[in-house]
DNA sequence: TGTACATCAGTGAACGCGCGTTCACTGATGTAC
DNA sequence: TGTACATCAGTGAACGCGCGTTCACTGATGTAC
């Protein structure tokens, strides 16, 4: 029977969950490296050999749950962009770097994971590459919705960018059509510029030097901004 | 004999830098948290045990490895500071870029074990804080110079810092004497835009979009520097 | 509806490995008289 | 200069631990006639 089968898979689907959600807990403790099946399965109440039938290596595991990562940061980036109103093009930009750097706080091993030293021995697989954009396509569609808008005015600061860079400025272009060389290259500046920002906050750097950290983050996000030309 | 105390301990005083050299290749193959006394004993040829005359745990081994990693970039950045001309606060500037990505570059687990993710377990000691301090003095330096000699000049697009974070403002103006409050906050922006951009490429984020690394960053760096007010 | 068969989940033991750290010990190297 | 003693380096065995993965197996759950 369709339906008896469908039982079977709706337990099957809830273990899945289960273990990559204790193997997620298991990552803000010990961090990827000391991700082990033998604690996730044991915390189950399975014995080691059973999480065989639902991943079959550690690896797998461990790509199940950079996937995920990327999907809720994505997710939470597409939210938060989507709340804006669509020609507060600085809300919008805000918005992005405080949902990433809030949720790079909440989840630092899960940060780590995706945007820190990479798991020695861990080779990613091609499926997280298309989670892996999702957050970054958000932030290139505020900056076509301004470019299309006649709304990015970048200060004429610059010089402009060697043209070595034009077949790396298009594949970027791809995210952020209309763009120029010198509009990607400052929007490729301020997106490195957030997460240097949030990696410096979340592995350490700023442990007695910057205390007023939401503050700092806030006013440096905006100097980011104007160096891009977002209005206002 | 003072001499043959002396010949004594300078042969355990090479032993140990023996060790800390095999440890720091060891590094850059399996990462921090696959660091092994035991194999580092092995490639010694030594029984295990024996690591412990010289040092006493792992993670001892590994604060020197840190401590270590931080002396030799911070050596690096100062020389290539000196080998500039004391007014070419551009040129010092962008100095201090390229070595900072050049040893990331060559040496990128000692920067992963710098600048990545914490290594899970590991709580590094007050001793890893001064060299820590060698690389950030310098660029202190530069900045410091600028404003001395009245050539920074930051361009007006951005607001003024909120008051709140002046506490910290002053921590970071002991590195870079007379510098405002907007400049403070801009030149944070830009040594984590470094760090941000350094870390992109060396986690491999930069992977099948940005392929001439090196003059992408040499733009944005000077794209950079241009928000700092550093002149030409 | 009832029965024979196939699928699947989970068990328990085992393989082979590596790790950090301790400890009693043997020799060799240095020191003091 | 020669000898008794102290210091130190390195050994080898052991403790107790954890890991990923394989494999033959037992039951339970579903499927087809």
């Amino acid at each position: 029977m369709s339906a008896s089968r469908t039982a079977r898979e709706r337990v099957r689907a809830e273990l899945i969950r289960e273990i990559t959600e204790i193997a997620r807990r298991h990552l803000t403790v010990d961090g990827a490296a000391g991700l082990s099946l033998r604690a996730v399965a044991r915390e189950m109440g399975m014995v080691s050999s059973a999480i065989y039938r639902y991943f079959p290596s550690r690896d797998d595991l461990l790509t199940t749950l950079i996937v995920d990562g990327y999907n809720a940061l994505g997710e939470a980036v597409e939210k938060a962009d989507a709340a804006c109103a669509r020609d507060d093009y600085m809300g919008r930009w805000l918005a992005v770097c405080h949902v990433v750097r809030g949720w790079a706080l909440a989840h630092p091993h899960e940060y780590a994971l995706l945007y820190g030293s990479p798991v020695p021995g861990y080779r990613a697989p091609e499926d997280t590459i298309a989670p892996a954009t999702r957050g970054v396509a958000v932030y290139g569609r505020i900056l076509a919705d301004a470019i299309a808008a006649e709304r990015l005015a970048p200060p004429a600061i610059l010089p402009e960018p060697p043209a070595t860079i034009t077949p790396d400025a298009d594949t970027v272009r791809t995210l952020i059509p209309g763009a120029s060389d010198d509009v990607i290259t400052r929007a490729v500046t301020a997106w490195t510029g957030l997460f240097g920002m949030v990696s410096f906050e979340v592995f350490g750097q700023f442990t007695n030097t910057i205390n007023h950290r939401a503050e700092f983050f806030e006013h440096t996000m905006t100097c980011l901004a104007r160096l891009l030309g977002l209005p206002s």
